[in-house]
DNA sequence: GTCCATACCTAGGCAACCTAGGTATAGCCG
DNA sequence: CGGCTATACCTAGGTTGCCTAGGTATGGAC
């Protein structure tokens, strides 16, 4: 299943929730989070944490090779604040959708 | 706001639950169910239809101008089982996202 | 009799994501 | 040792999905 336009909150939200993380460790993260739904290649998760770092929501270091050579990345202010406007974004979508859906589709959790 | 990759899931449920409906209304039923958040273009709905005819999930027919001439269209059996299908593979992708963004962001709705 | 709303349509653009391919090292197993 | 798999990074270019921008035509209001 694809991320449907939502990829950066739910990097954002791996990344402020699970602390410093590098891009291998943050799919794997995803994966298990999700029970398996978000497996994204890594052909999207590195472009998308290349510019996420160019519009300062996050930034990254090399950490030095034990075992090996990681890029590991953090959220900055910039990043936490983001990642709230995108979950109220993401709520609104839901809500809005599920209003279409019909009131027999349930409702929105608080 | 855009569909972000759920369109047709919406225009399957207003015409199953509003039963068979003319393009501009549809677009008009979804601002309005939607309290304004999907305010689509024709450019993204009629081409939408007619994908959505070439698969055998909505018919068409013209109605004689009374008072305009009109495309109404309406659910096919397969329309009515994909709609149902979308809606569950919603309420799965809602799932996933909901258990990225943590325990916190609330629990999806029956 | 002009203007806005209704009602339909399509070509082409753009953004987001994925596919497909590449590099390099560590660790396991025979 | 020598091969294989897993880890870990990267990018060019294709695909998909929706939107932008433009077009046609008629009805009703003023």
């Amino acid at each position: 299943m694809d991320v449907r336009g939502h990829l950066d909150l739910l990097l954002l939200a791996v990344l402020a929730d699970g602390g410093p993380v590098h891009g291998y460790a943050l799919i794997a993260a995803l994966r298990d989070r999700s029970d398996g739904m978000f497996d994204l290649p890594e052909g999207t998760v590195y472009p998308a944490l290349h510019r996420l770092e160019r519009e300062g929501l996050v930034v990254s270091h090399w950490e030095p090779a034990v075992p090996r050579r990681r890029r590991v990345y953090a959220l900055t202010s910039d990043g936490r604040q983001a990642r709230v406007a995108k979950q109220v974004e993401w709520r609104s979508f839901v809500s809005g959708v599920q209003s279409v859906l019909g009131p027999a589709a349930g409702p929105v959790p608080a």
